[in-house]
DNA sequence: GTAGGGCTATAC
DNA sequence: GTATAGCCCTAC
């Protein structure tokens, strides 16, 4: 799978390390060059120490989906395959249109793709729809773009020069070039390709969190990636409540 | 704008 | 059939 040969290696300047982890995928061929170079971006005393959680999770204290802190290194349990146990069918979308369940019985709406579909993304379209909105105004779905390494490599740059969850900021950046990513596909890919990282930045996020992808962290635990300071409108500690 | 959970296409 | 990656949606 994959693997990390984070080196600790030569602490840079400021005592922040240089760190090279190599990012090979578990399901497809490591990219010719696989080799990212990560530079934890502000000093930290110890890794925990700046961790704070940014929200709350979703799960209720009764929640099923409350797992232990074990449970953590295993596969993403605690995002229940609710498409497969659920009703929609597995790799076949929903059986039909009238499938689709409502929100309260489904828990919230979700868009079906289907032949002919005619509706839009609506206004909340604007985070990851909004790179490719040429497809129209009916926009159909974004149609899925491997990330490239080099293209995980700008992330990473950015992540260092402009701090873990800045992805706007990291989309600005003039020197990264992304090939038409959105915010949000940047947090998305940081959440799925580096779990660990994630794990470390956000505790409370209980998806995406493989635990056969660690190409965060050093062998001896030290993230990669460092936090940056909260900002003080820190609504994090807050978090939606489910219906 | 970002975090976080969910859905689903795709690879294996 | 299952795991993963990418996209979608919504709360804040």
């Amino acid at each position: 799978m994959s693997t990390n040969t984070g080196a600790p290696a030569d602490s840079g300047k400021n005592g922040m390390p240089t760190l090279t982890v190599t990012a090979c995928k578990a399901t497809m061929p490591p990219p010719a060059t696989s080799t990212f170079s990560f530079k934890a971006p502000f000093p930290v005393a110890s890794p925990g120490a700046m961790l704070k959680p940014r929200r709350v999770s979703l799960a209720l204290p009764s929640s099923p989906r409350l797992v232990p802190d074990s449970a953590w290194n295993f596969r993403d349990d605690t995002g229940i395959d609710a498409h497969r146990t659920g009703h929609s069918n597995p790799g076949q979308g929903y059986e039909s249109d009238t499938d689709v369940l409502l929100p309260e019985k489904r828990g919230k709406m979700r868009r079906i793709a289907s032949d002919g579909d005619d509706f839009t993304l609506g206004s909340t379209m604007g985070a990851s729809g909004s790179a490719e909105s040429a497809a129209g105004p009916s926009s159909e779905k974004k149609q899925r773009k491997k990330w490239t390494t080099e293209e995980t490599q700008m992330l990473v740059d950015g992540c260092n020069k402009h701090g873990v969850g800045n992805w706007k900021t990291i989309l600005s950046d003039k020197s990264l070039k992304f090939d038409s990513r959105s915010p949000v596909d940047l947090k998305d890919r940081f959440r799925t390709y580096f779990p660990d990282a994630y794990r470390l930045h956000y505790p409370n996020a209980k998806t995406h969190l493989s635990s056969k992808i660690r190409r965060s962290t050093l062998p001896d635990g030290k993230p990669l990636f460092e936090r940056p300071a909260p900002r003080s409108d820190d609504r994090s500690l807050r978090r939606r409540t489910k219906p």
